[in-house]
DNA sequence: GCAGATGGGTGGGTAGCAAA
DNA sequence: TTTGCTACCCACCCATCTGC
């Protein structure tokens, strides 16, 4: 949290500073009403000061409840606990209870459940009726209590959390299948020296290798036990002959193709036991929500005919390249909410051919992300950084020289900076060669954290430049750009998945005033005759992810793939574990794969 | 005395076969 | 089909040996 509250508490005063004559400009063009019915502010909302709420008077006695409220209450709970109950037989199967102890826990159950049905019947009578309520509601609470009781001991069979934890452990290459077995053994002996319970699958686990006996079986028996989530497919790949490093052979490299997975997780868990009291128009405990990835590689997975190149570049709208004769209509027009594209309208103009993820239960056009990392880290800052970067080395900020000095004390500074403020970052020196020339635009390569952080320092740098006096206009509306981005990432890490209305007006709020500052940027660099501020495509759903986060209320912190290229570090860590022999990869996908295979919820 | 080579022990497996 | 078992492999650790 350091490295945002070094900027969020000038952000303020900056902006009353400069927002002024910005804002008279915008208007002046005419060219910007906002994001739909709700303008942009000028200046920060947070400028006005709020009235302080009143104190509540304290009351002196606590609030007493209303005979229909309790009822309501137990009705509630009653609810809660049937639900349960319809769902122990599929529960007690996954956490491998016999079915004879099975049977009886839910014979138990089902006991129960009459009972509070019963009760609950009683209540919504006496409800529907008009007639007092207390007898049935105590008669309904008391049902709830003795299901509460006698639930214990199921729920305890049930709990298989430390198993659970082992084979969470051996799926991130943290401990062997030895190792594994050991830990399972040494609890079942505690818990047989101390009298305790403990779960069928730690049992189990501890079982393996008949108890250890034949440790070299363990691996065997544990795959065995947990079964693979899908069989996998095979692909013909080149890869470095193992003899010489330098041929180049065709390798076998398996994977579960994703939908494949899905169907596992949704599809096969009520499949395999029909019988099952789970209700089975839900499926299994996977639901497909989102399908994360850079947008080269959405436009490759699912065979998009959308992309940044194409004539309509967006599968969730439909936005027209920039050579289109309708000015409107282009994703350039930045100011514009597009409308999003009907479930018919996607599936019909967006892919080349039907993939087998678009025939998943709840699939939708729109569950297909961009990832703010690539779109934001990867895009657009590395533009913003690249054109700021030109800009103070025109007006002699990091001193005199050519480039190569230029680059060499702005990593001097940076690097001081950091070091004094505590921000970590792997940021070595920049070198000229990070800083090229994309179609005539400077663009700085650098890594998305480092980016992220790079931005932060340049932007202290703008502040320091406005504040020794520089009027330029470029100036100007390049400090506001930069403070609106930094911003934008603050309020993007520091609230939550799901955010409050609130929230998500205050952080598409930033995201458009970046966008539109931006736009005057590269309108000025036109008019100017100088090469900065470059328009990429992936303004666009940057657009998107704003309008995301505004009415949709999810923070796009969470389904970027920050977390998601961490995974090679796990397959590192499983490829050391796992024997190298001509199957290394398939033993490292196993491994990772048994975590899912484990996995109830 | 030190650095590198060597060899045995151990852990964690793989492959395969026969009995239950 | 599952389980018990044998033979074997490989990486790593550690003690000992050897050459400089």
């Amino acid at each position: 949290m350091r490295l945002y509250k070094t900027w969020v508490e000038t952000y303020e005063k900056n902006e009353e500073i400069h927002a002024e004559g910005v804002e008279t400009r915008r208007e002046a063009e005419g060219d910007y009403d906002g994001m739909g019915s709700t303008p942009i502010p000028p200046g920060d909302s947070q400028a006005v000061p709020k009235a302080k709420p009143k104190p509540k008077p304290k009351s002196s006695a606590p609030k007493v409840k209303t005979d229909e409220q309790l009822a309501r209450a137990a009705v509630v709970k009653a609810n809660a606990n049937l639900l349960e109950i319809s769902q122990w037989d599929y529960k007690l199967a996954n956490a491998s209870v016999p079915k004879v102890v099975r049977d009886a826990y839910v014979s138990s159950m089902e006991t129960e459940g009459k009972e509070l049905r019963d009760a609950k019947t009683a209540v919504e009578l006496a409800l529907s009726l008009g007639q007092s309520l207390k007898e049935s509601t105590e008669k309904l609470e008391s049902a709830n209590e003795n299901y509460r009781k006698s639930s214990g001991q199921v729920k305890k069979a049930c709990d298989h959390s430390f198993a659970d934890f082992l084979i969470s452990s051996l799926g991130r290459g943290a401990t062997s299948c030895a190792e594994l077995q050991k830990a399972a053994h040494a609890s079942v002996k505690e818990a047989e020296a101390n009298k305790g319970g403990l779960s069928n699958l730690t049992r189990k686990i501890a079982s393996l290798g008949n108890w250890g006996k034949w440790p070299q079986n363990i691996e065997r028996d544990l795959t065995v036990l947990l079964q693979l989530p899908a069989a996998p497919l095979f692909l013909e790949i080149p890869v470095r002959s193992n003899i010489n490093r330098k041929d180049v052979v065709m390798g076998k490299l398996p994977i579960i193709p994703p939908h494949a997975l899905f169907h596992y997780l949704h599809v096969s868990w009520w499949l395999k036991d029909l019988n099952s009291t789970f209700p089975q128009s839900s499926g299994g405990p996977a639901w497909l929500c989102e399908l994360r990835g850079d947008w080269k590689w959405s436009r490759e997975a699912f065979a998009l005919s959308t992309h940044w190149g194409a004539r309509e570049i967006c599968h969730l709208c439909a936005a027209k390249c920039p050579a289109h004769p309708n000015v409107q209509q282009r994703w350039t027009n930045l100011d514009r909410e597009f409308p999003r594209r009907s479930a018919v309208n996607a599936m019909a103009s967006c892919f080349k051919w039907p993939h087998p993820i678009c025939g998943l239960p709840g699939f939708q056009v729109a569950q297909i992300r961009f990832c703010s990392m690539h779109i934001v880290n990867l895009g657009i800052l590395q533009n913003l950084t690249g054109s700021l970067i030109s800009l103070l080395f025109q007006h002699g900020f990091f001193g005199q020289g050519n480039m190569e000095n230029h680059l060499r004390e702005l990593s001097s500074r940076f690097r001081a900076w950091a070091r004094v403020t505590k921000i970590e970052h792997s940021q070595g020196f920049i070198s000229s060669g990070m800083l090229h020339m994309q179609d005539g635009y400077p663009h700085l390569t650098v890594k998305a954290w480092n980016g992220q952080v790079l931005l932060v320092f340049l932007d202290r740098c703008l502040t320091a430049l406005v504040a020794a006096g520089a009027q330029d206009q470029e100036i100007q509306l390049a400090h506001l750009a930069t403070r609106a981005m930094t911003c934008w990432f603050d309020r993007l890490a520091r609230f939550p998945r799901l955010l409050s209305q609130a929230q998500g007006n205050e952080i598409s709020n930033f995201g458009f005033r970046f966008l539109r500052l931006y736009r005057q940027l590269a309108i000025l660099s036109v008019l100017r005759s100088v090469a900065r501020w470059r328009l990429l495509p992936k303004v666009h759903p940057f657009r998107h992810m704003n309008e995301d986060m505004r009415h949709r209320l999810y923070n796009y912190r969470y389904c970027h793939t920050f977390k998601d290229e961490d995974n090679v570090g796990v397959c590192k860590k499983l490829a050391e574990r796992v024997a190298k022999g001509d199957l290394m990869e398939y033993r490292i996908m196993t491994r990772f794969l048994l975590r899912v295979g484990s996995w109830v919820p």
